[in-house]
DNA sequence: AACTATCTAAGTATTTATACCTAGATAGTT
DNA sequence: AACTATCTAGGTATAAATACTTAGATAGTT
């Protein structure tokens, strides 16, 4: 069965490398693109640093790349590969709608960005248009870039920041964060008036639910 | 080809119910258990509200219920389902691994949770012992489990505990919502301990995080 | 060379949270 | 009448967060 229905496609068929550590999405995607023959997926692993490897190695036409996984995750994957490789494009899969992903991923160069709740066909349509050089992003999101553009580089929390940040709201007191990273933990304490001067915000509580907000953490986990 | 390498089985294989609001783990499910034809997949379905409806009609032996749904949550949706349909085991399949999520989920009736990292494998031989009416948790929930025993049969809180919660969450010091209250800051206190205990809690930062997907408090607020 | 940003970290002081304890008042249930 | 849950609140600790200060080491930019 043919289900490519436009003949001016080129004869050869998009290929594709999923990086994704949950082994579902992975086999669901895997089912899912199978059903066009346009597209083929030359591989698959399971966190980004298998991903700047394998993008070496397998020079694939678009990378399918979850956010969240192990070692390192998909927007700093993402950010190495555009660099290394920059005639592969990059589409975000991620389940995270939030304005702080979705940035970041559009600055470390990713071409679309598409929820996990969105159906195969447009992630079929998504991995095409990028493909050809557009651009592909789920409708909430697109929306969202219009209402809320992306901010300044110098609005935004440091990596640094946003890795202290994120263990704070993870429940981590400043002692903790600062034996998990190697540092005082008045380093830690220092980042973290930082943070708040930066935010405006002088709770912990309001701290935390900015990194819910904007996805430097999952808000179950 | 013939995967059930059981000769005890039972002839009739296990009916599951699939409850995610992905398609492609949706997909990925469908795809990996197809290989094990001693499981039968008799429907999806994308939220909590439409998991009561097919478990009722259904009757089916396992629900494998993701967490995060819209509408009706997993937890909510299994609570229900359990007492409604109690010859119905619920496997929960989860990204999250907070203590929070499990103890609910635990308490909600559910036979076993694995979390969406986990192998094709695994979720098989879990679909298995849950339907033969013993539980199974991903190793890693198991060791949180013990190492951190769920200590209350109720982790519900009252009304007087939601407004705490969601004061404190909102950024107010016990002090702040003593006065708004017009209670001591040592009955806040008090609520507070009480509150952690029942959530399996320690932390500020995961209260916040309980009060943000609880729904107790909007995350950009 | 000067400027800026970032990460680092120490000192000092105060406030807040946390963890234990006990226990009274009230309301509803068995 | 006894039991249970809930809300209330005090005592006594320690641990942590917070708010101020200063400042050195890099790295990148103008």
């Amino acid at each position: 069965m043919n289900h490519n229905n436009n003949v001016n496609d080129e004869l050869k068929p998009i290929s594709v490398l999923l990086v994704d550590d949950h082994p579902m999405v992975q086999g669901g995607l895997i089912a899912c693109l199978a059903f066009y023959d346009d597209i083929t997926i030359v591989g698959t692993c399971s966190n980004g640093a298998d991903a700047l490897t394998q993008a070496k190695a397998l020079k694939p036409d678009v990378i399918l790349m979850d956010v969240s996984m192990p070692d390192m995750n998909g927007i700093d994957a993402t950010e190495i590969i555009t660099e290394q490789c920059p005639n592969v494009k990059i589409l975000i899969f991620s389940m995270h709608d939030s304005q702080a992903f979705v940035s970041s991923a559009i600055q470390a160069g990713a071409s679309g960005y598409v929820l996990k709740d969105t159906s195969s066909e447009e992630v079929y349509y998504a991995i095409k248009a990028i493909a050809k050089g557009n651009t592909h992003f789920s409708s909430s999101i697109a929306k969202m870039l219009i209402e809320n553009p992306i901010k300044k580089e110098s609005e935004k929390l440091t990596t640094r920041e946003q890795v202290i940040l994120s263990n704070v709201a993870r429940g981590l007191s400043s002692k903790e964060v600062a034996r998990k990273l190697n540092i005082s933990f008045r380093t830690v304490d220092a980042h973290r008036r930082n943070i708040k001067v930066k935010l405006n915000i002088e709770s912990l509580a309001e701290l935390v639910r900015y990194a819910v907000s904007h996805g430097l953490i999952k808000d179950g986990q």
